[in-house]
DNA sequence: TGCGCTAACTGGTCTATACCAGCCTTCACT
DNA sequence: AGTGAAGGCTGGTATAGACCAGTTAGCGCA
């Protein structure tokens, strides 16, 4: 394109090597952008913006703007079975489980109808945020079946649901659906994160079944689009 | 948020409702409702631009902004098994597929290193786009290994290319791997989804293996986040 | 009736400016 | 050395106005 948000965009990202091969992550101020490239905060912003829209960059509230760093390389399939702390190591990521809220209620409709079960039953909600090197990539929201993981509330939380209910509850994890879509990260996930209200965002919904064919959990999360990449192998049958 | 833009996003959230119900997927265009909300054009688009980023609305160049259909569900496992033109259609959408160039070139370095093969090597390149009710969405370029699918370039490529590839040729597909990210739509890919350059994107790169445990395909494929959503199930073993 | 030009309308881009809100460094005082 | 207020920095949001480039509908002419 010849716009000239365009144009600056592509100088960008030369700037973006050189800091890259000093080491320095940090761009320099929209203001002194918008002089270096002869123009104005709004359209500096404009190519800011699409540079983080492809995951290159980002900002920190009022702090300024970074380059990003490597996504977390995720395979959905193995939620279940390696613990988010183990495959955030495993990549050389220092990742860390932070428990937000933990309630009881009871089933709506909405949730009923997610659940396949009826409304009014208990529920577990537990909210998590979850951040690697530091950097908070991603919000949780889980429900569970209270009345099959009756006391799941007072235990340890901050580290593998998953290993928590293997071990020390009689619930064996038979099957998965999940659905996925590209949105943008709410306000108050948006906060959580101290990320921009509106930040694109990947957002999953998960539902875990027993081997009864009952939904016991059924989880909404919401990732940075930029701090993760799906990736995965499958035979052809 | 207290932010003039949110609170016209909301008030732009109902008359969207508005709008759904008489039947009118066309809202009015940025100058009225800017004079509507008593605000700029700039603060109105940033409205769109949110609702845009959520999959509420898209817009056609120059011609006005839309109420977003509704998503094609996608399970990128079947992608071998089921055409593209068969699951559109037993979701109830018209599906067209556009071949836009066939060429014949070789491998360069990258696309070697991606295929696991040696560069040189000659390979078939399509490019195709496909649409859902007249609505462009999907880009895809496709490279095959033109030693192992000998005459591909000459067949018919507007419905399923695994049925030819199953049909006419002596490939099987053994197994598949697949990357996702979020992104945005390149200049060239959104130019052929007559789409803003910039746009959000789900980016698919995909490898097929055949018996031998050779690369004999490499996709990239460029979706429009708002009209597509992943949805598949697994047995947990 | 049908064709072609025109003019109005659409979003796309850009300038220039202003003020707000949170972060962070500096410096003076204890 | 420790503390706390101040002020300058950052991005966040908003106004007002201008011109550009496709789209579309309407009008007049053949």
């Amino acid at each position: 394109m010849s716009t000239r948000a365009n144009a600056i965009k592509q100088k960008l990202e030369l700037r973006l090597k050189q800091l890259l091969a000093t080491g320095d992550l940090k761009l320099p101020s929209e203001r002194i952008l918008s002089e270096e490239f002869d123009t104005t905060r709004v359209t500096i912003r404009e190519s800011l913006r699409q540079l983080e829209a492809e995951g290159v960059i980002y900002r920190e509230n009022r702090r300024g703007w970074f380059i990003a760093p490597p996504r977390l390389n995720y395979d959905p399939r193995v939620h279940t079975k390696t613990s988010f702390m183990d495959y955030a190591r495993q990549q050389g990521f220092i990742p860390r489980t932070q428990v937000l809220k933990v309630t009881t209620e009871y089933a709506d409709d909405y949730v009923a109808a997610m659940m396949a079960t009826s409304p009014g039953k208990p529920l577990y909600r537990i909210e998590r945020m979850r951040s690697l090197d530091g950097r908070p990539v991603l919000y949780e929201n889980i429900l569970l079946r209270a009345d099959l993981l009756k006391g799941l509330d007072e235990k340890d939380l901050s580290g593998s649901l998953h290993e928590v209910i293997r071990n020390d509850f009689n619930v064996k994890i038979e099957r998965t659906d999940l659905e996925l879509t590209v949105s943008t990260l709410p306000e108050k996930q948006a906060e959580a994160l101290s990320a921009p209200v509106g930040l694109s965002a990947l957002h999953f919904q998960r539902r875990y079944y027993n081997e009864h064919g009952a939904v016991f959990e059924f989880d909404s999360e919401y990732w940075r689009h930029d701090a993760i990449a799906i990736g995965f192998g499958f035979k052809n049958k």
